[in-house]
DNA sequence: CAAGGTATCAAGCGATCTATTGAATAACAA
DNA sequence: TTGTTATTCAATAGATCGCTTGATACCTTG
């Protein structure tokens, strides 16, 4: 094999990876898996494909390295291979809301006008003060899956009849799946209604979690993670 | 326009850019442009392309928002969009050698035998002390586009005539484009059989320049960067 | 062991992608 | 202007991708 080939040969298998990205479909199932893992039909469901649609392309990820799964009796378990994936996912995400025009638009589009934010280091100093209320209004399975410390979970479609929970002379903060979430930004319009002074975290629970442990363990290869070579 | 419609026209904008990892040709021309900004003629040169390919993947590279381009006389410069694109491309580079088993054999296959390495700070220690040479053994166009401060240029095919510049009673370290980059592993063998200590740095320029400068600017959309919507 | 749900496989068709070829355009120099 | 170099465009054929449909394999429960 001469240098050219084996050169070649080396951008080929990192392009595996980067086909994973190629399609819209696979990019919302990692969307999806970054918060919490998930069976098939789950995110077939979630993401409005067939089941036989979502299975392929959740192959294609697990060929690309991009996630892991598991047998857990009748169904099999999707997760995001581990920090590499994550990050990757989200160094993607960025980047295209910074350099395509058209992400910002679209993002735009989907989430309404902007609400009140506030950063991670604010809210974490406020917390520790103790001056506001921290909530999480993801669907209950993603905030059992992980989710900040101290957040309540009160899922969006609660929102509403659970509104006497919330005191009225506190900040409240609520945050959801990420910057291209929509759960926040109408959580925080529904307190605002309801005369309660709210704000949306500029952070979901990706983003945090990443943060949170700061490139920590060098992560030797996990079983089921390697595919078919 | 529903919400459904909304979220799927996002994740479409998002796979534009990440259509870019698709393809084994646009991974090596990004991989080139880390290094340096260059002419279409020099990329198609390097990477073994025709210059019509090198062209059409330069412009899809462009429509994906990951560089930029600007007319220089009669020929046309391509650069890496930014520090996103940088930072998105390393992070498959990395996230590829750790969760494909494929990818680390052809790295092992292109670049033969692990030399002694040493990492970013102990390098920095050890320059401070004065008790090492730092070479660049890069193209020395791409030595003059940025490198590491402190280090003197020499190009791996001048290496074995201007040995006797280097010194014999001190370490030498060498570093190149990255880890993927066979240069500084052979510079380190041919310094070796001259009989002298040396050193493959871990990083290589682009890791190095990305870490210098941690997160500075959120970087304003610039002019040219922002492709067709 | 049979039934029922969950996931994967196999085949097929249209759409998209890739590299090639040859022509067209842009900047510069004589 | 004309010639030269650098780049892009346009058209094409072959390969690959993406989704659908219907059949198959796997695991649990009765």
């Amino acid at each position: 094999m001469t240098s050219g080939q084996a050169k070649s040969a080396l951008f080929e298998a990192i392009a595996v990876m980067g086909k994973a990205f190629a399609s819209p479909v696979r990019l919302e199932l990692l969307d999806l898996l970054a918060q919490a893992p998930r069976a098939v039909d789950e995110l077939a469901r979630a993401s409005g494909q067939s089941t036989a649609n979502t299975s392929q392309h959740l192959q294609a990820l697990y060929a690309a390295g991009m996630v892991t799964r598991a047998r857990e009796g009748t169904s099999v378990r999707y997760a995001l291979a581990g920090r590499e994936a994550l990050s990757l996912w989200l160094a993607l995400r960025d980047a295209s809301v910074a350099r395509l025009a058209e992400v910002e638009r679209a993002a735009r589009d989907y989430l309404g006008d902007e609400v009140d934010t506030i950063g991670r280091e604010e809210l974490m100093a406020r917390m520790r003060a103790g001056d506001v209320v921290l909530i999480d209004v993801r669907p209950r399975e993603e905030f059992d899956a992980g989710h900040i410390d101290g957040a309540r979970s009160i899922p969006l479609d609660e929102l509403e009849q659970r509104l006497a929970e919330l005191p009225t002379d506190q900040q409240i903060v609520a945050y959801c799946r990420g910057p291209f979430c929509a759960y926040a930004h109408q959580a925080v319009r529904t307190l605002g209604t309801s005369g309660r002074r709210a704000q949306r975290l500029r952070e979901g629970w990706p983003e945090w979690q990443l943060a949170r442990r700061p490139a920590a363990k060098p992560a030797p290869r996990t079983a089921g993670h390697a595919p078919r070579t």
